[in-house]
DNA sequence: GAATTTTATGAGATATATGTCAATTAATCG
DNA sequence: CGATTAATTGACATATATCTCATAAAATTC
């Protein structure tokens, strides 16, 4: 379909059914994004993956299946361009800022992808963990350095975690624009201690314009037969 | 069935149409508690309603209309209780530290009504603007005052409300205690500017013991033949 | 208490979802 | 190319949902 079926595209070089799989779950991420993860259906999605409805359960159990495989995917290459794209920053305050703005960037620029990640967030709380594993890190080295004053706890985490979500799902909606990253990374530092002065400067400083798009790396001939 | 069908208690001394209704409407926030909006369904409301299924048919059009209907009603009620709480507080810190905190102890003690409320929220965007109504006005209050240093708009209210949402969540969830409201408070004047002293001490200083509960004023004899 | 109006019912027409499977088609191998 | 294995298909059995409507039951009126 559009040119945004990432999954179908690094399954380019790979078997048949490595490449129906991945059809599948490109479908799955337009019909989640589209129609919610509850109202969506199995048929929606073989439909949009222009198969028939027997191949859906060849490969996978039932919704739910697709569901954590595709969120499960989607939430690692998250963490893996995040990670990639903040080596080298070393300040816990920037790093805080750094990815709050890095993550809305990332999911705006593939909006179906957005969708699918804010809405799995809300539905597995272990994926969750790990999106935000190295902003508690990040929080930690704060507090260490000086520069947070909160208790780091599995309840701040979350607060600032609905502070990011939110305004990706404002982001998605349309309803706020591209400063929409730092005006959030402001309020959160604000939140945490960080001097209103300091807490503008950081979230409002250009960031470099690293390439961030999701990976799409075929591999060369893998033609295995198990899929 | 239980002892919190909230609008069946209202309509005790109402025509039988009006009980009905109420009955309907009660098992709707049940269900909708229970099984989110998506999910439900007619047939279980009317099923938790103990009425048959064309009943239903008779009072509302779809699922989408007595959703509606609670929603509003519930908006309504909470937004009232909020108003009634808050009477006699001008300090801006303090309204808005107190609304927070009254909000969550309200959605908490009714807890259906409490999940109700936060699944409506994502929903319906009018009624989110009722909702968070009074807030605006605090905020701006506060920065006429000079206690809140940030810029009152769309979107720090909105970024402001998930705070309170995502708390909300947590406590209904029981992942988070009764402090979570005084701890979500603190974090939330921290980040209007207010210094981190007088946010701790605001957020966690003791509220007065107000009755918070849905309004149960069941009006005498209205026997008029429209529902 | 008979007539009338209001309220409630549940069978049924229609639609759509899930998951299975025997049969078909496509790909690969010797 | 013929045989074997892999992949796909879509009809079907099953389930559940929506909404309608003729009929029944209950309440009200006179």
């Amino acid at each position: 379909m559009t040119s945004l079926d990432l999954f179908t595209r690094e399954a380019r070089n790979l078997g048949k059914s490595a490449r129906t799989k991945a059809r599948l779950m490109d479908a799955a991420v337009s019909v989640f994004a589209r129609d919610g993860f509850e109202a969506a259906s199995v048929n929606e999605i073989t439909r949009a993956a222009e198969v028939a409805n027997g191949t859906f359960y060849v490969y996978f159990k039932d919704k739910d299946e697709i569901a954590t495989a595709v969120a499960y995917r989607i939430a690692h290459d998250v963490v893996q361009q995040l990670d990639d794209a903040m080596v080298g920053v070393s300040d816990a305050v920037e790093r805080v800022s750094c990815a709050t703005r890095r993550l809305l960037d990332l999911a705006t620029s593939t909006p179906q992808w957005g969708q699918a990640l804010f809405r799995a967030v809300w539905i597995y709380n272990d994926l969750r963990d790990s999106v935000v594993s190295y902003l508690r890190a990040d929080l930690e080295r704060g507090v260490a350095q000086g520069v947070f004053t909160v208790e780091i706890d599995d309840f701040l985490i979350s607060t600032f975690s609905a502070m990011t979500m939110s305004t990706l799902f404002r982001r998605l909606n349309g309803e706020a624009g591209p400063d929409a990253g730092s005006r959030v990374a402001q309020l959160q530092l604000r939140m945490l201690g960080v001097a209103p002065d300091v807490a503008k400067r950081v979230a409002f400083q250009a960031l470099d314009p690293i390439t961030l798009t999701m990976p799409v790396i075929p591999r060369e001939m893998d033609r295995s037969k198990k899929n």
